[in-house]
DNA sequence: ATGACAATGATACAATTAGTACAATATTTA
DNA sequence: TAAATATTGTACTAATTGTATCATTGTCAT
């Protein structure tokens, strides 16, 4: 579950970048259960020394993976393979993370002794000043 | 009221730093009332030592509450949640404090994704749960 | 040959957490 | 009560990790 060793052979002959190769074996190593959610990859430097490549090709391939959202990388903690919740399971996290967030609003809001009246009004700034960028959310 | 155990689960993998699961944790036991005002949190050692982090982990976390004026750190002393502000202080606090308060609370919806939509859907639903109780309500 | 573009490397930076020393307050003890 | 000691949060710094930007290299079409 912690810092697999995560072996990789890289072919610097293949024509194939290495950032790829790093792509691809990730891949195929979660799809062969050699990898599994949650564990820990190497830090980019760490897997670049092994390599012996630079760890901004590492972290090149990284960037990938994350944004296919295979793995999560955290600057300042590591990166780890990502938690796949089923769609649905990701949708009802979603909402209930939103509720969440809004009841700890509200909650607090109220606990610090604001008048529903106070609130409503900040919240109704605060929306006008929303600057839809790609939500493209009309009503 | 002393004392509590505050149970927190954190979890290393999610990407989200530990002091801020720290933060949103405290916030929603308060605003679920598992927490109340006056209760004192544990020191930041004894919580690092059960959540195995560094002390200053949760000191950071401590700060930002204590920023937010949630809570009232006191060097030599402890932590405790804050008592309600008596209406009276400052209005210009006040107002200061339902501004950051609400900013920070669509910064982070929008941090996780959520759309001007959903946000406004979720305020709206809230507010009309919103018990008038004896708000005074002046303006 | 040369210019364009992709891959890789070098360097500086930012975020998170940990280490160490210190200051303020509380408690114990004489 | 007064001094000593323990407890608690704070400040500053370091270490670890990923990020951003630009430079260098290498390949290939023209």
């Amino acid at each position: 579950m912690f810092n697999k060793k995560l072996t990789l052979h890289l072919d610097f002959h293949s024509g194939l970048p290495i950032y790829t190769q790093i792509v691809t074996q990730v891949q195929s190593q979660l799809a062969n259960g050699i990898l599994r959610p949650g564990d820990q990859l190497p830090t980019v430097r760490a897997l670049a020394e092994e390599l012996r490549v630079n760890f901004n090709t590492v972290a090149r391939a990284y960037r990938l993976l994350d944004e296919a959202r295979i793995i999560s990388t955290q600057q300042g903690r590591g990166t780890y393979i990502t938690e796949i919740p089923p769609p649905k399971v990701s949708e009802r996290l979603r909402q209930e993370s939103i509720e969440a967030l809004t009841l700890r609003f509200f909650g607090e809001a109220r606990r610090l002794g604001f008048s529903k009246g106070e609130v409503s009004q900040m919240v109704r700034d605060q929306l006008k000043l929303w600057k839809d960028t790609q939500d493209a959310e009309k009503e």
